[in-house]
DNA sequence: AATCAAACCCAAACCGCTTTGGATGCCGCA
DNA sequence: TGCGGCATCCAAAGCGGTTTGGGTTTGATT
């Protein structure tokens, strides 16, 4: 069923019909209703190709996933801040186009989806330092929102991030007021910008204490359970352990408590710990007691954000470049508890 | 620069331009080569929307994600599925549209990406007994392939799994050579198919060996970590608690090694832990020596076989239903050993 | 009664490509 | 010389909507 035969069998134009569906004014109400009547009985449903090419919008936003030798994008939280985008998009009736590329073939992805005109915009997924991809876009013209900011950037541009320096920094002091004094930082990877902030948040707590750095004490790695174990090994072992860490996520932090308990200590007791808690749908931090103690921000929230966002730059183009800036809860857990003396 | 304004500059029409680009036969090799150089030198690439509504076709695949207040289909193993179905459309020129939508919308999101020719053809994730997508699917005549198998379902489709029976039959079989007698199964939910079948594996090789099942040994719950310590937990405080216990994930798994430590037992040496392992990128079972005995299938492989069935089944749709079953290899890792005595 | 503006509807162009159904020119062969 | 056949190319008709630029009525105003 398509809008011809609608619009015979109504005895109407395909012009009145297609305007009664689109809400516009140039038309009786009465046919209005007698349209939609139809349409719904009939169950038409416009085709999105005609659609698309008609009005020359794409109805749908893409998010570029390098396949990675560099970085594994393709991760638990990635999964669940698509899934919180995508239900923005289903609101609005837009699609969800996802790429997965290898590396090098990022930068002819995006050109491919403006020149092909497949998405009005994108999102742009953990940004590094001085990120490629940011120019990138202007040059081709490509509405986007980033996902974290690019320190470096000079161009102006769209984003909506955690605030991870202030979430560190607070986590810190935390610490510090429980008589903590060697903290170590089990970061994730510094190039990408969160990590290179987090770091920034735990350095300015420390300095602001007094507390000289001790680069024994950092880490950085993928956020993985087997990178964590062993960063919290090595530091451990250290001759001067560290009484308390600071984790980049839940997986990381996993691996932290193994590591721990491996050598017969307490987390919690012995060791604190606090993570940074992405609030994933399935990786709840604990129930009623969160296992672990956490700066916490939903990356689902931020997801479903990050694509309202992009949504309103799309249909307003003209107004200047948004920003936010989520403010992570810091939430006590049983892993976290005054220094052991 | 679209076809036209080409077809032009060269001084040829449109569908000469066109049938050059698309390898026709009946085009002059030397105008062809002229219209491939002049299409690379003006970076032609034609408008992806008109080439639909032209062919009909979509060249897109949808994924439909109920976003779950039955069950959280948003989980890391569904992530790396998706990579991996993404790495074949992308080599295939075919878009990938990812669709998160109410539980209840669901049907309505498959009739509509049919009636609107927003897809050719899609993934039907996580099947459960009778499951009522494969008839929808089949009345709307949308082509599918599921990830997974639909016992209970009479009509024939397209499917690609594992074989989850085989798999802990053979995990069974293992730990009952190891001398172990009381195993506990922490399945996943079991309206699913998956854990149908592996709880068939796991009484099937019981009920081989004599072995009576013990209803308060079985488990069934969402493969998440709490999930998973909670039920080996209770599993532990039996008065005659397994000495084994299958996990039905990675992430339960962690649960499961959580709940035996916090009891100062050693996995491997006290309880003996078996998991199936999806080979997740970013959560590596172990490098060297795994850290988890396990039945290890790689979702992400599974997700580009089953995007590339579908790609054969939208290309050749007269060929009758394709079925493939991966086996899982049985890997051998730190956290199984012989039965304490 | 003539005029004019709303209100309502339609025909036709258009979006940018594919594909059908010829047209044209050239060559070989009877 | 005439004709069939092949190699090349093209005009025009879709695909299924939206949108432009009018046409008719109708009713109120002068």
């Amino acid at each position: 069923m398509n809008l011809k035969e609608l619009s015979a069998k109504l005895g109407l134009s395909p012009t009145t019909v297609s305007r009664a569906l689109n809400g516009y004014p140039e038309v009786n109400e009465a046919t209005r209703e007698r349209v939609m009547a139809a349409a719904k009985r009939h169950n038409y449903r416009p085709n999105t190709r005609a659609i698309r090419l008609a009005t020359g919008r794409a109805m749908a936003v893409g998010h570029v996933i390098p396949i990675a030798t560099r970085h594994e994008i393709v991760n638990p939280v990635f999964a669940d801040f698509i899934a919180g985008a995508g239900e923005t998009y289903s609101r609005n009736d837009y699609d969800m186009l996802l790429s997965v590329v290898p590396d090098e073939m990022e930068e002819d992805t995006y050109r491919n989806l403006k020149s092909k005109g497949n998405v009005d915009g994108v999102i742009v997924h953990a940004p590094r330092m001085n990120d490629p991809r940011i120019p990138l876009l202007h040059e081709i013209g490509m509405p986007f929102v980033v996902h974290g900011r690019a320190t470096g950037t000079e161009l102006p541009y769209c984003w909506l991030d955690v605030n991870n320096r202030r979430a560190f920094q607070r986590a810190t002091e935390f610490l510090l007021d429980l008589g903590h004094v060697r903290l170590g930082l089990v970061n994730g990877l510094e190039f990408m910008d969160f990590a290179i902030r987090r770091r920034t948040g735990y350095t300015d707590a420390l300095r602001d204490r007094g507390i000289a750095l001790d680069p024994d004490l950092m880490f950085s790695s993928e956020m993985t359970e087997i990178s964590g174990y062993r960063a919290a090994k090595s530091l451990l072992t250290l001759p001067k352990p560290p009484t308390a860490i600071l984790a980049a996520s839940m997986i990381s932090g996993m691996g932290v408590r193994r590591a721990i308990e491996e050598r017969g200590l307490v987390m919690g007791r012995d060791v604190s710990v606090i993570i940074h808690d992405d609030d994933l749908s399935y990786m709840k931090n604990g129930e009623d007691l969160p296992l672990f103690t956490a700066t916490r921000s939903s990356v689902r929230e931020a997801g479903r954000l990050a694509a309202e966002m992009l949504l309103n730059v799309i249909a307003n183009p003209a107004a200047g470049p948004q920003h936010r800036l989520l403010e992570a809860e810091l939430i006590i857990g049983q892993s976290s508890g005054p220094v052991p003396r």
